[in-house]
DNA sequence: TCTTCGCCTAAGCGCTTGCTTAGCAGGTAA
DNA sequence: TTACCTGCTAAGCAAGCGCTTAGGCGAAGA
């Protein structure tokens, strides 16, 4: 599964082959079939372990405090970190949705219907707290995943930031995109 | 070239077929190799030329005016109203440069580039004038080309949201994240 | 000792892939 | 009439694809 996940994030699911994968794994192609039923059904585990594993870290973040300010930094903040550190990972988990079968797909959606619907959830109890301000907390909130996301598309382990630093400036971002009321109690 | 477009988008330059994009232009498979030397030329085509027009969308932008203000709330339009009406060809260039030779990469990162300069400055020139306010207007700048380059990824025709109405909203959150300075001279 | 099981490989099957070849129809020009 | 050009098709080639088959080997259990 780990020589699947490299390959796919670098090749694509269609641009990968199963003696990729094997080779990758130091196995012969035959050997996949052993602990895989197809190629796509590898790619549904890993798409499915990412998206729960996602999922899980949104939660686990939302949970740490009953503040909708310091909800959003720690998921921003969480979310960030988890798209840089394994880009990898994340990679497959949001461009390869399009590989996956009907069925497969349909399940993968549910889950990411949760996550969005837990970044929604915390912007709306900010705005009804009075302490964040914006027009539309639906398509706010899909601002703040689509910037978490996208650091997978862009982040290189190479690059001059660490994962902390940009989650750092974009849970500031995040306070600002939602019109957090300045003078929060805490500022981390 | 509008046959491989709506097929690469789809389903990715490895997930498309020659066949795939000879029967979407109703020709034979060979007819391709009239026009075009390869597939993978044919991508770096589309490529290229979307890489031209979405550099010169932003440049256009920029030159609307020469308040920094004015600018960034022009070229954030523009980018997201690009980014949703044309997700199709903004899909094939923000997601396949895998699948370009390293020939073909270099150029097309080469307009990539400046495409990210052009954002850079804008953010400079604010805060530079001081109606900006950010810690660090690279990463800034990056966080803002992200949040229109994803738009092309969750954008769907049938969805709730106008181009326009996504283009709007964004616009200010734009202004928020730059932090722009309250009472600029106009509202748009 | 014999059998079974988990995990692997060598070989290869049937199909699809990107791309080429040979040739054809219609327009243009000498 | 003859020659050539552009834009196309039918047919097909060599290579690569996902996946299967047949069988080997060492550990565990009877």
């Amino acid at each position: 599964m780990a020589a699947a996940v490299e390959s796919f994030a670098a090749k694509g699911f269609h641009g990968t082959t199963t003696r990729d994968i094997a080779s990758g794994a130091g196995m012969s192609p035959a050997a996949l079939y052993v602990h895989h039923r197809s190629k796509e059904d590898l790619l549904y585990e890993i798409s499915r372990a990412g998206h729960e594993r996602t999922l899980a870290l949104v939660r686990e973040a939302v949970g740490t405090s009953r503040d909708p300010r310091e909800q959003l930094l720690a998921v921003v903040h969480a979310f960030v970190v988890h798209h840089a550190e394994d880009h990898t990972g994340a990679r497959i988990v949001n461009y390869e949705l399009a590989a996956l079968s009907p069925e497969h797909l349909e399940e993968i959606a549910a889950i990411r219907r949760q996550i969005e619907q837990e970044m929604r959830d915390v912007v709306e109890r900010g705005v009804a707290a009075g302490v964040f301000a914006t027009p539309d907390a639906h398509m706010t909130a899909l601002a703040l995943l689509s910037l978490g996301i996208d650091v997978a598309r862009w982040y290189r382990d190479e690059g001059d930031w660490s994962p902390e630093q940009i989650a750092d400036h974009y849970s500031d971002l995040a306070l600002r995109i939602v019109g957090a009321v300045p003078g929060g109690n805490t500022g981390r």
